[in-house]
DNA sequence: TTGTTTTACTGAACACCGTTCATTAAGTTT
DNA sequence: AAACTTAATGAACGGTGTTCAGTAAAACAA
């Protein structure tokens, strides 16, 4: 039932987005009435929390591969890359991940565990790095959250519209993306 | 009244946060039915909106004194340590000006104007940097939106609570924005 | 088989929301 | 005094998340 109630909720907040997703929606695409939804989750927050910890299992998914990159710095790189794709390609759930207030009002005793679990990855590589003699010096919490936040800062501009503050160059946002991104890994590189 | 309605907006915004601003509260405080405000704003967006142009203004004020920075480097630094500290010290415009969704919903064809000014500003900065030689072979447009996407990372963060990921290296949201920022600094510095 | 208890579910009700619009009241012109 | 214009109302519409008394079916006990 659980999963029945979560897989309408995933279908309908990516085909329709997240003002849409409402309790009412959600319990009429699987034919119950919405107080059955309050038997299985708490509130509706919890729902989106579930859906949000699947997105970081996902984004997850995609690293996969990289951890055949023997090089720490080109599979820093790489999860770079990664992570700019899945915000491109997944705008829903990276907002849902990474913006959004809702999933995190939550006792988060129990679970930002995937979100741990990919900060965690992400510190490990940047240590890699650092005991093949990069970053010297620098901390890994704070290096981490360095690039983190850069990544981030270009995926949210992207997600929430205002890339649209270079609309009169006639850039686009693809390539606000990418160039930005390049910019950010030149500068790493010379750190 | 126009003034009347925003001065209420505003404050219950600034006190309460965005989900408690609705146009019932709004009209509750002004003492006048709901139905009145819409006699001065087409709808409730546009009340954000216009707060989202004077959360602009209110910044670019922070940054008025930085024009007597001669180094123009030295500058863009000091405007970094500005937005990062208007975005600490009021989180609610910060999050209304890059964050939310509501005030882009806009014909913006009128009115994205006070953050057109401050990238423009900012983008001004950058050239007069690269006229002393700095950030060769760099476009200001990537460049500027490297720069301010970094910085909007660390604050967008740090806003919709996502500092918490460091929270069993107790590590201060603070010193976190800080270190953050030092680093990208080091960064551009060597760019 | 009958009675009792547990389980799963309902849907009306509550208190909110943004928005619209026929109606009223006050002020201004003619 | 009559006609017109303006400003404001507040009930109503269709939505929201959430609760809870009530119901019906299934499981268990006698």
């Amino acid at each position: 039932m659980r999963s029945l109630i979560l897989d309408a909720a995933r279908s309908i907040f990516l085909e329709k987005g997240y003002e849409q997703t409402s309790i009412r929606n959600i319990a009429e695409r699987i034919e119950y009435s919405p107080g059955t939804i309050y038997l299985y989750f708490k509130e509706k927050d919890d729902i989106f929390h579930a859906l949000h910890e699947e997105g970081f299992s996902r984004m997850l998914e995609q690293m996969q591969p990289l951890q055949f990159v023997s090089d720490p710095f080109e599979r820093l790189k790489a999860m770079g890359r990664v992570y700019m794709e899945f915000a491109k390609n997944n705008k829903d759930f990276y907002d849902l991940m990474f913006i959004m207030q809702a999933p995190m009002k939550m006792e988060k005793n129990d679970e930002w565990v995937m979100g741990d679990r990919t900060l965690g990855y992400l510190k490990q590589v940047i240590s890699e790095c650092m005991a093949t003699g990069r970053f010297q010096g620098r901390d890994v919490n704070f290096l981490s959250f360095t690039i983190w936040a850069s990544l981030h800062g270009m995926c949210a501009l992207y997600c929430r519209e205002r890339c649209q503050a270079y609309h009169d160059e006639h850039i686009e946002h693809t390539a606000l993306l990418n160039g930005g991104f390049q910019n950010f890994v030149d500068m790493l590189e010379k750190l």
